[in-house]
DNA sequence: ACGTCCTCCTGTTCGC
DNA sequence: TGCGAACAGGAGGACG
């Protein structure tokens, strides 16, 4: 499941690949993956060249001569370089043909991930992105403490939030809960003003920390077709045995995702 | 405005 | 053994 640091991995292993490519066409292979009308999609890019991949959150933004798109891989989108020699495989949902002959594919098993035409020059302020929060190593205390402070939902639930903070998904959520020896499900209005200082704090060296490392691999993590090169080192994320001190970690689910936290290293409540 | 629940998907694991 | 149910989970939408 690709958070923050894999699509930003993502990001600068593709740049290596596809920047200054021009589009010569697209075959999308499964209508959905295109968020709103395909045919446009299709037809506004065929031409332009991607000059460049910038990221925001979890989202990639393509951007080209006049638009720009933005693709979410969800859970297991992927992108890979081929060339059309290579049959295309059971996931593969859209091919972009690159003049020079080379082809960038996305891949999703769960056809979970979308990709979206979006104007290049007022995307941000414009849906989906416009509803994001800032990510934790850009977050201003003075605006994320208010937001947490007025919920009375599980720490947990409210850094998956993409709105208060970009960028984190279950598995750097359940991460930062350790570090910060929390419970997970202690309400966020427990927390205080120096408690989300020291949150922020956290998520960001978590974050900048697994970026170093590549990303982290769960499942078969692609940025070019290569998988498992990298393994971040997961504190208490499907772990069984706390690296602390070595009691069973638990999991339970907390908002229907699955949670894991050692009940003896995070017993703090505020 | 906010919280809760459902939906989208397929491959894997689990229970009877 | 085999098969259906449960699970995995990010985000958007419906609903209260």
């Amino acid at each position: 499941m690709p958070e923050l640091p894999e699509v930003e991995t993502v990001r600068r292993t593709l740049k290596n690949f596809v920047l200054q490519k021009q589009i010569e066409d697209i075959y999308v292979h499964y209508d959905k993956i295109v968020e709103g009308d395909t045919a446009q999609f299709i037809e506004t890019l065929k031409g332009q060249v991607i000059h460049d991949i910038d990221r925001m959150g979890k989202y990639l933004i393509f951007k080209l001569d006049n638009d720009a798109f933005i693709s979410h891989l969800r859970m297991e989108g992927k992108y890979s370089i081929e060339t059309p020699e290579v049959p295309l495989q059971k996931h593969q949902h859209l091919t972009f043909q690159f003049h020079d002959g080379s082809q960038l594919r996305y891949h999703d098993t769960r056809k979970f991930g979308r990709l979206k035409l979006v104007n290049i020059e007022t995307y941000a302020t414009e849906l989906p992105l416009s509803k994001l929060g800032p990510e934790p190593k850009d977050a201003i205390l003075e605006e994320v403490y208010p937001k947490i402070h007025k919920s009375s939902l599980a720490i947990k639930t409210l850094l998956l939030n993409q709105s208060i903070l970009a960028g984190i998904g279950n598995i750097y959520a359940n991460e930062i809960c350790f570090t910060m020896g929390i419970n997970p499900y202690t309400p966020g209005k427990k927390l205080s003003k120096k408690r989300v200082k020291e949150l922020l704090v956290v998520a960001t060296k978590i974050l900048d920390n697994a970026i170093k490392q590549g990303g982290t691999t769960i499942h078969s993590f692609d940025a070019n077709g290569i998988t498992g090169l990298f393994q971040v080192q997961l504190q208490v994320h499907m772990q069984k045995i706390c690296p602390t001190c070595e009691q069973e970690i638990i999991k339970e689910m907390i908002n229907g995702r699955g949670t894991y936290y050692c009940k003896k290293c995070q017993r703090r409540k505020t």
